[in-house]
DNA sequence: AGCAGAGTTCAATTTTTATTGAACTCTTAC
DNA sequence: GTAAGAGTTCAATAAAAATTGAACTCTGCT
């Protein structure tokens, strides 16, 4: 359980105690959605603020690469997670959080979840074909048992998404 | 969506097709969970054996280390993904899979699930501590807010993993 | 008690993943 | 139309995580 390091801490005092352990929250929470910490920096960032920022704000205020803020913003506005929203300067895009859970979650599973579940359901296709093959009697029915378990279990997986998605939402 | 290397494909030929197969299967459904591939080719050599199968048994059939065939047996133990059953040995430990969903679900969410929730109602805690002592008034209040906000966040974390248990469990 | 070997530990190493930075494209204000 | 600069891309690099292997401990048999 180690904590996540941030590179909060450079000369200029851009962030109070309380904005830096909040981004270190923010941080620690996307490692365990399995996301790189730059993105809970930036989601971090955008939640204690009161105003809109940009892409220059992150590169700026977190000391991240301009590389990295375009990806991070690109995955979190992809999970739905934050709103373009008008700023000062009119050449840039500004973003806020999306601060509804239902959305997040929505995104989160669309997108990290629901791509694996599917192409998971393509390999155990391919598996049961590779079974139907075994010559062996005995071993035939062994490995079909078996992998019709985890057909079960697949499917228990994607409708248990829906009802996630109802409890955590709202 | 790439696929994992595993290193099954050394000469002798211990593996049929279909058994590296749903190997590998389970290398990427372990992936997605956070854990890492070793954890995978374990459980999965295991899903796939008739017989228990000795720490010996992963080290020479899938080409890993004493090291991480330890480690990944301990965790798949912690987990409750793994029964301890006599073998031919009697100074060997044997090994079948656990095979019932509802005990897997709910070792992984014991395990790897409620101890992040519950360091981070930890951390939650200490935020509220340090926006309380934030002396500008609106400031204050809009980080009580979003603390708030997030606060309900956890919680519903924590009730829904009951829920995620129920359904996803037999 | 002493030995054989099963199982563990952890510093060193390899592998994987995230981040950087420089060259690129795309906009838009003039 | 073009120049300034916002945003993207991706090969190179840095950082993090998994794996190895050798030295260790523990267990049970004689």
């Amino acid at each position: 359980m180690s904590e996540v390091r941030t590179n909060l801490e450079g000369g200029v005092k851009v962030f109070t105690e309380l904005e830096r352990a909040t981004i270190a929250y923010f941080c620690d929470g996307v490692k365990v959605l399995g996301l790189p910490k730059s993105v809970g920096e930036v989601y971090g960032y955008l939640f204690v603020s009161k105003e809109p920022r940009s892409q220059a704000d992150f590169v700026e205020k977190l000391g991240i690469s301009k590389g990295t803020a375009s990806q991070s913003l690109n995955l979190l506005k992809v999970l739905g997670a934050l709103n373009e929203v008008p700023g000062p300067d009119s050449r840039r895009t500004y973003f806020e959080a999306n601060l509804n859970l239902k959305q997040l979650v929505g995104g989160f599973i669309r997108n990290q979840i629901r791509p694996h579940l599917r192409s998971g359901e393509a390999k155990l296709d391919h598996l049961q074909t590779l079974a139907e093959s075994e010559t062996d009697e005995e071993t035939r029915v062994f490995h079909q048992d078996r992998l019709d378990k985890l057909e079960r279990w697949s499917r228990r997986g994607q409708t248990v998404l829906p009802i996630l998605q109802r409890f955590l939402g709202e």
